[in-house]
Parts: structure tokens; C-alpha cells; sequence
DNA sequence: ACCGGTACTTGATTTGGCTCAAAGCAGGCC
DNA sequence: GGCCTGCTTTGAGCCAAATCAAGTACCGGT
């Protein structure tokens, strides 16, 4: 288990010479999310930003804690899992570019899942108002963000559609077609980049039997 | 089932007088997702809007068409559902104020659900290109078309939470108690407003299943 | 090298919920 | 009324996948 119970370490970057506002806004036109707009237009905005650098193990919020801050990933790699131990589902492991909690945020909710640091990570937090501002200030940003968050809706719709009226084999089967179809082409082996335990939650079933359909499929 | 096969009625309502793109702008203007949201200052770019009323029964897209269209749902029911006969799923059921598509849309992406009529619907449709118009000149929608996303996004997480490491008891208790606290208090009564047969879809199961926990629920 | 601890596999057993089948039960239509 | 069609309930049997239980392989640490 990456993601301990008890409140990890917890470190904010020392500010590296460079005003906070002034960095964040330098790692985040860096994203595609960011692209074409322009870098300083935004950093007035940023007042409130902070980037942080967070170590293995690094929890970020647990499901049910208010939303304050928008995280977005420079660096290193996030876990967002739901339920708590023994029964944790991993939804989705987010990289660079990758955004976390805009919905609740903006909404004003409390975050829906866990966020568990399992790569050290760089991370730049952006507060509500902050967000807002800038949606105000940049349409296309706005735009972008919207699209983002389409994108997770529709694999959750994906997902929510593959978790019923199928067999355990259909899923194994389907996460394998999808990992191949985002392969380098020509390449004849898929290597899991996560422990088969937690693929095993993401695909709503035990890795005892996650083990069995791989090998039934591989027999095939 | 409601949603029948084969492509049904489709009527697009005559212009009543008024051109499309004022009368959508006065229906749109009464949601509160436009709340706020100067009426006449958005009638311009809604040219391609139009104003459908729609009989039940009506597919209005099926999954894996492209998106081309936001529907708003001004009144009437219309229900998504993910895959076809016969393992049909009930995602959700829509009425005023609910948006369909936007994702898909603003992606370029395929719808990912089919949505039918199951209460004869007055609808606003709006094209791609008017949706972008529409964020580019009104910040204010833009927070209210991420917010109402991010809804969107929250249910089906927890959905997902809820489909697995769940029983199927679990799940229809969760369901009775989310209705009860939607109710007006002091209501010692639910009624469904689906047929059982679609309530079961929607909680993963089948109406067997869902007919036996309730009487199993019901006795304690 | 030795020893935990963790991940993964493999086998035996149990079980929740699906399938199949049939019997109420209601509303619509002639 | 009487029939039909579709929804719901109830029962019996079965199967996919979870659980329980070893056993194996691979680390990282002392």
C-alpha cells in the first residue's frame, strides 16, 4: 500500500529566489492545458498560487475533506483511489499536465476521492478564487478546462458501462486491447506500469482472478 | 422499453413567429444555469440555435454518433442509456435544466450514451460552434457549464464507489436512502417514479434481484 | 547469506446474484 | 366482461467470481 493511513509528509518548496506567483505561472505555461495562453496574462492572477514539491507517500487530500485547491502536476505522478483500507479501488494514476479536483472546487464540494502521492511529485496548487479569475480573465482557458474535464467524464462513463454486463475476462480483455492500441505500434509486449494488485481494483475484481483470466488469455 | 430500435418520430416545432434564436435565448434565460446571464446579451451568437419539441419515443442520438448538438432540456424527461438491447443500463433521467452532450461536444469527441424522450420534451438545441461563442463571451457560464459537469463527474465517481465492494442490498439501500433525503421530511413513504425493470439497470442488477432486497429491506 | 515482508500464483471451497421458468396482477382494448 | 400484453413477484438451479489457504518468487535490509 503506497498510500498510508495516517497523515504522510507533507513538504511546500521553500521558494526557490522566485515570487511563488511568478514560478507557478512559469511551470504552468509549460502544459498543454496552458498552451497559447499567454504565460504573463495570467500570473497577476496567481497571487495565490503555490507550488509544491511532495515525496513518495505524500497524501494530498482524502475523499470527503472540503475542496480548496486545485493541484495541477508538473512532475511525478498522483493516485486518486476511492474507499479506505481494506476495500481501496484505484480510479486513475494522473501525470504530468494532469489537473486534480477542479469540479469540486468550483462547485464548492468536498473532494470525492483520495489523492496519494507515488511518485515524487512538483505540483502547483491554485486556490477557488484563483481559479475563478482566471476562467473570467481567459475564455480559452475556460474552454480547455471544460474539455478536460470531458474527458474524464467520458471514460467514467466508459468504465461504469464495462463494470456491468460483463464477464471479468471482457474487462481484462478490453484494459489489454486499450494498452496495446496506445503502445508504440510494432510492439509485441505490454509491460503494466502499476502493481497487477491495484490494476486488479481498477478493474473491479480480485487479483486472484485478475491472475487466472491473464493466464486464460494468454493460453488463447 | 421506451426507447425503441428503430429511429422514431422527430419533430422539429414550426417556428412560432418568433425567430429560433430569440425564442431559444427566452427559454434558455429562465434555467439557472443561466441565471444571471444578461438574455439579451446572448441572443446574437445563439444563430444556429433551435427550438425542437419533441414526442416520446424520440431517439435523440445513439452512442458512437458524433456530437454535434448540446441539447437543453427546457421541459419534458429525457432518459441515457448505455448500451442496447437487451442489456440496456439506465444512466440517468433528465428533465429542466439539464444539459446533454456537452461533453462529447466541446471535445469533438462521439456521444458516449444514447438519449431517448420519455416524456414528450420542448428542447433548445445548440450547435458546437455557438456553445464556443457562448464561453468565449461569458465567463459566468463558463464557471456554470464547468460546475454543472463537475455534478456530472461527482455521481458517476460515486457510482463507481458504489458498483463495487458493494452488495446488491447495499446498493438498494443506498438508493432508498438517497431518495428519502430528496424527499420533503416527515414523508414516511418513496415512490418510484420508473418502473422497477429501469431502477435495477440503473443499480446494476436485475428487477429479480431488486425485487427481493427491497422485500428483504422492507422486513426489518 | 540469511531473513522478513510483499507481490504474485495456484488450488479448493463458498456464495451472491444471474438465469430460467412460472405464477400473480394490473391496465388497455375490442 | 374477457382477453391480451407487459410488469412484478416468487421459486429452483447454476455459474462466475470472491474468499480462504498454501505455496513460490522477489526484493531490501541487517
Amino acid at each position: 500500500m503506497h498510500v498510508p493511513l495516517d497523515r504522510p509528509p507533507y513538504a511546500v518548496v521553500a521558494p526557490p529566489g522566485e515570487p511563488p506567483a511568478r514560478r507557478a505561472a512559469r511551470l504552468l505555461s509549460g502544459l498543454p492545458l496552458f498552451d497559447g495562453v499567454p504565460e504573463t496574462s495570467f500570473e497577476a492572477p496567481l497571487a495565490g498560487a503555490s507550488v509544491l514539491s511532495a515525496p513518495v507517500g505524500t497524501v494530498l487530500f482524502r475523499a470527503g475533506e472540503p475542496a480548496e485547491v486545485l493541484y495541477v502536476v508538473i512532475d511525478g505522478r498522483v493516485r486518486l483511489t476511492l474507499g479506505r483500507p481494506p476495500t481501496v479501488r484505484m480510479l486513475a494514476t494522473l501525470g504530468r499536465g494532469d489537473t486534480i479536483g477542479l469540479a469540486a472546487l468550483l462547485r464548492g464540494d468536498v473532494y470525492p476521492v483520495n489523492a496519494g502521492v507515488v511518485e515524487a511529485a512538483l505540483l502547483v496548487g491554485l486556490p477557488a478564487a484563483t481559479i475563478r479569475h482566471a476562467i473570467d480573465a481567459h475564455p480559452l482557458l475556460a474552454a480547455r478546462l471544460i474539455g478536460d474535464m470531458g474527458a474524464k467524464l467520458a471514460r467514467f462513463v466508459r468504465d461504469i458501462g464495462g463494470f456491468t454486463q460483463c464477464t471479468a475476462r471482457s474487462r481484462v480483455a478490453r484494459l489489454l486491447y486499450e494498452l496495446h492500441r496506445e503502445a508504440p505500434k510494432g510492439c509485441t509486449e505490454i509491460v503494466f506500469d502499476e502493481p497487477k494488485r491495484l490494476i486488479a481494483t481498477r478493474l473491479a475484481m480480485t487479483p486472484e482472478t485478475l491472475s487466472r483470466e491473464l493466464h486464460a488469455l494468454a493460453a488463447q
